[in-house]
DNA sequence: TTTTTGCTGATTGTAGACAATACGCTGAAA
DNA sequence: TTTCAGCGTATTGTCTACAATCAGCAAAAA
């Protein structure tokens, strides 16, 4: 009986008609468009209209809605229809918040168990952004940066943290995508992550704990700080962010 | 005109009707189901029955269960159906880290900013839980256990913690129904909620956030060391309900 | 002018029908 | 007895049709 041998070694095509139905298709290929920017914030998700576009019926459309709410990237209002979530400045803090906590159980975790290879991976990744900022490639920057938080969450072997985690970056994306790519904030930034890289080489917990917490928060800070002035100089009807301010210096 | 308070009191069966759809209700309904155990892990969840026995079509039953789908309550298998999940031990060990850190955060949080009348309503809690152990009264217990975690980090005041926290309670209460109900341990976690609202009460962050994590971690090993003497006591699958369709052979 | 009322087109909510796939049974061959 | 092929039933995947609801506009009333 060769069941095992089958069972492991799957034709791609096989492998894929088996796991992939149309709702899994186009939920992918919906949070694709979210998240890079196609669909913005507010942006209304006709079901006729994207039905057609992307060739499926309404049925697996509206499946698909379902998990995007759930995930938070869409918001379902009864008759009304399905909008892109819009992040508002409140919802944004608290993700940091909660951000800096998983982290800084990930640097904790990370101080304990981190073996020299994934060290000298992280080490690379340090090393690539540096490059980056030389480059003065912010695109660039952005995504290496995105991979390095997400594989120190990933490296911390706690896959239910990194599920949560991934969906946290994912919503604030909706938020951040407005003032990413000015990349003023890149350099800061860029030298932090040296000291996180450190402290987690050094295998103290408390410090590597502390380094990625402080780089979240100062990231929210820096973030948000550039999202009032911007939101400030673009237009005079925002003046509803006034109590963000507020807000922002909860600690 | 008073457009202003038609829309601030508006008649209930008119409010349900703009909210809820059928989608809702069924969601609504099936978690209700899932978390009580009348569906337990493994069941099977088949869409013909359910549709017949809520009285809906198939349309908004599939919709529900994606919904439940991403919350991590069900799974789905493509071509084979929806199953209640099974939590398994190493899951529910991830989560309580998780949680750990969450309630430290909690705790910091609740320290910095708790009120008087706050503190006044958690002890009460704390005092209904110490009732109950005298009382030998787990259920009630449990619910006031509950309760409290509930109550703690709702008062922490960061909606999206609150949102994720009890995601990770449903999820993990498909791993601890099994032990609940003989309240063996119940004292002893009983005692360590006066420490936490001692600790908040003082004002020390610090102080609060470790007790709170602490008081996890011991639940956690609580937990898991009930778990494993139980598993490795009883052999056989407790199948008792099965309401809707057959329970899988044993894993 | 301002408000209101009724209509119309567009969109969503739900139901049912058809096609595709998996599971379990029967029976025959080794 | 064990294994395996073939077949029928049950269940899921997808699509289409119909009903319910909403947004916008125009015309009438104040």
């Amino acid at each position: 009986m060769q069941r095992d041998n089958a069972s492991t070694a799957l034709h791609p095509t096989i492998e894929l008609l088996q796991t992939s139905s149309l709702v899994n298709v186009v939920h992918g290929e919906l949070e694709r468009m979210i998240l890079s920017g196609n669909l913005a914030p507010g942006d209304k998700l006709t079901e006729l209209t994207l039905a057609a576009r992307l060739g499926v019926s309404r049925g697996p459309l509206r499946e698909a809605f379902r998990l995007l709410e759930e995930a938070g990237l869409v918001k379902i209002t009864k008759n009304r229809g399905v909008f892109v979530r819009d992040i508002e400045v409140e919802e944004a803090i608290e993700i940091f918040d909660l951000r800096a906590a998983m982290d800084e159980l990930v640097g904790r975790r990370l101080a304990e168990k981190i073996t020299p290879a994934q060290l000298k991976e992280v080490r690379g990744l340090v090393e690539a952004m540096e490059k980056a900022v030389k480059d003065k490639d912010a695109y660039h920057y952005h995504l290496l940066n995105l991979k390095f938080h997400d594989r120190l969450v990933e490296l911390a072997g706690n896959s239910k943290l990194t599920e949560i985690y991934r969906k946290l970056i994912k919503e604030l994306s909706l938020f951040r995508r407005l003032n990413l790519e000015d990349g003023w904030l890149m350099p800061i930034s860029a030298s932090e992550h040296r000291l996180i890289v450190k402290a987690i080489a050094s295998g103290d917990p408390d410090a590597a704990g502390k380094a990625m917490f402080e780089h979240v928060m100062d990231s929210k800070a820096r973030t948000i700080e550039h999202n009032l002035q911007r939101s400030a100089g673009t237009q005079g009807k925002t003046a509803t962010r006034a109590a963000v301010s507020v807000a922002a210096k909860g600690k």
